[in-house]
DNA sequence: TCGAAGTGTCATGTG
DNA sequence: GCCACATGACACTTC
């Protein structure tokens, strides 16, 4: 509290002369420090007790000011819709000071300095919590809310979240290149094959692996119509393959349904491509026992070995990449639910899996189809389905990445609400004290004005005249409809 | 039957 | 110019 405050509080009585500028009343001095002036001086405190009442009185001066509106930049920055970013922006800054008085001392004081204990609780804890925000919000959008610039934790919580949550299908350790597995589709392709040829060559035909190569024991048993329009040119129009896949559309069904979970966890299927060679779907070969739960150990047994076929000639020879990718259907049968560019490739005979078109890096895919005498039409094929495969993947990835962003920027609005909430109960303990030191205020005025008595032993009136405060300090009693000059 | 959600594909932009 | 990748838009399927 200021000094002058606290020992000497000159009343001015603008346009009148002090005839008693020393004279106490009732234990408050008036000096008249201020010859001709009528400086009724504000109650010197001999009185301990009103000494501390004026203590009191200077520090309520200050908050005197310190009304809060209702527009204040509490208001209107707690109460902000929650949008995101925009109308945050200033939620973190703002909130420090809302209003500044002077400080009787010199200088400035934050009226809420007097609510230190909670403020100083509140800013703080504010910004701490919009740290993660802060940046997103308020300093450096950009990056921040740049999906790509996700934190590292947060994404692998994110990525965490989103394998357990959304995908759950071991895409940890998958790399990007690796072919997500579209859950929709299996069920799609495998259970509902086109039923024309407009939906075999639809767009959501192709499944690369998400999409693993069905065949029900049904099919194998039945022996599902053979495949035999592999010509070159017919591969478009090959309209059996509605009724296989008619055929093999129920018994696929259950299956698609049951495998898939084991299916995805396979660490096998790290790369879906491992299923999109072209194997025939009736060949039991193409299944791994996970999800043919009852496929005989007879069919199964099959499984380790071509799989392991497939692993191993990641870099076979020239000779050794067909005998190991295309396995040749024993009956000539066409896969029930291979994707289009898989059947395509199917009926074209393409010599190498979809997963080494679409994976291998260009480099190895050229020196790949150096290996290969093919047709104009195989090698437009080819490269179709490399773009549409790692188009497909990228589209995954970045549908992932727009569903990791919307759950962290929930995160996050979740985070800012609960600091509109708790600035909001401050600001509620706030204006309840505050209107607590209002009353105590008025109190005080009424007593000290009660004690207070002009040249004539009238009392002053506080409607009459108010407490005003110099810049240096001093506190004088001015009419209301005066000014401060004229001391 | 309608709408939401998921998915594949194309076109385009960017590095 | 080519390539890989990202993304908006669209079409389609499934629920």
């Amino acid at each position: 509290m200021c000094a002058a405050a606290n020992s000497v509080l000159p009343v001015r009585r603008a346009s009148e002369g002090f005839t008693n500028p020393g004279r106490l009343y009732g234990g408050v001095s008036i000096p008249g420090h201020a010859p001709g002036a009528r400086t009724h001086g504000a109650p010197h405190s001999h009185d301990p007790e009103m000494d501390l009442a004026w203590q009191e009185l200077m520090a309520i001066t200050e908050l005197q000011e310190f009304a809060v509106p209702n527009d204040s930049p509490y208001e209107t920055i707690q109460y902000h819709t929650m949008e995101l970013p925009a109308s945050l922006g200033g939620y973190g800054l703002s909130q420090a000071q809302p209003h500044t008085v002077p400080n009787p001392c010199g200088g400035e004081t934050n009226p809420a300095a007097a609510y230190e204990g909670s403020y100083s609780e509140v800013l703080p804890a504010c910004q701490r919590q919009a740290t993660q925000p802060a940046g997103l919000l308020y300093g450096h959008p950009g990056p921040q809310l740049n999906p790509r610039f996700l934190n590292p934790p947060l994404m692998n919580t994110l990525e965490h979240t989103s394998l357990m949550g959304v995908g759950g299908d071991g895409l940890i350790g998958k790399d990007n290149s690796g072919l997500s597995q579209g859950s929709g589709r299996h069920a799609q392709v495998t259970g509902h094959p086109p039923h024309t040829m407009d939906d075999l060559e639809s767009d959501s035909g192709l499944s690369l692996g998400s999409s693993p190569p069905l065949a029900s024991p049904e099919d194998a048993m039945n022996g599902v119509p053979a495949y035999s329009r592999t010509e070159v040119g017919l591969i478009y129009s090959d309209g059996e393959m509605e009724s296989i896949s008619e055929q093999g559309r129920k018994s696929n069904l259950r299956y698609s349904m049951e495998y898939r979970p084991e299916y995805r966890q396979h660490p096998a299927h790290n790369y879906s491509g491992s299923h999109s060679c072209y194997f025939p779907a009736s060949q039991p070969c193409q299944m791994q026992p996970h999800f043919l739960p009852s496929m005989s150990m007879k069919h199964q047994q099959c499984l380790p070995s071509a799989l392991n076929d497939l692993h191993r000639n990641g870099s076979a020879s020239r000779g050794s990449i067909s005998q190991a990718f295309y396995v040749k259907p024993r009956s000539n049968t066409p896969p029930v639910s291979l994707s289009r560019d898989e059947r395509r490739a199917h009926a074209l005979k393409i010599p190498f899996p979809l997963e080494k078109i679409i994976n291998l890096p260009v480099d190895d895919f050229n020196e790949l189809l150096t290996q290969y005498t093919l047709t104009d039409t195989q090698l437009a094929l080819v490269r179709d389905i490399r773009r549409r495969g790692k188009n497909k993947v990228a589209a995954q990835n970045c549908r992932k990445r727009k569903l990791e962003n919307i759950v962290y920027l929930e995160g996050e609005l979740g985070q800012l609400q609960a600091q509109r909430d708790h600035l909001a109960r401050e600001r509620m303990e706030f204006q309840r004290n505050l209107a607590i030191v209002k009353h105590r205020l008025t109190d005080l005025y009424r007593e000290i004005f009660s004690q207070l008595r002009d040249e004539n032993g009238h009392p002053y009136c506080t409607d009459e005249y108010s407490l005003q405060q110099t810049p240096d300090g001093n506190v004088y009693l001015v009419p209301r409809s005066d000014t401060v000059d004229g001391e």
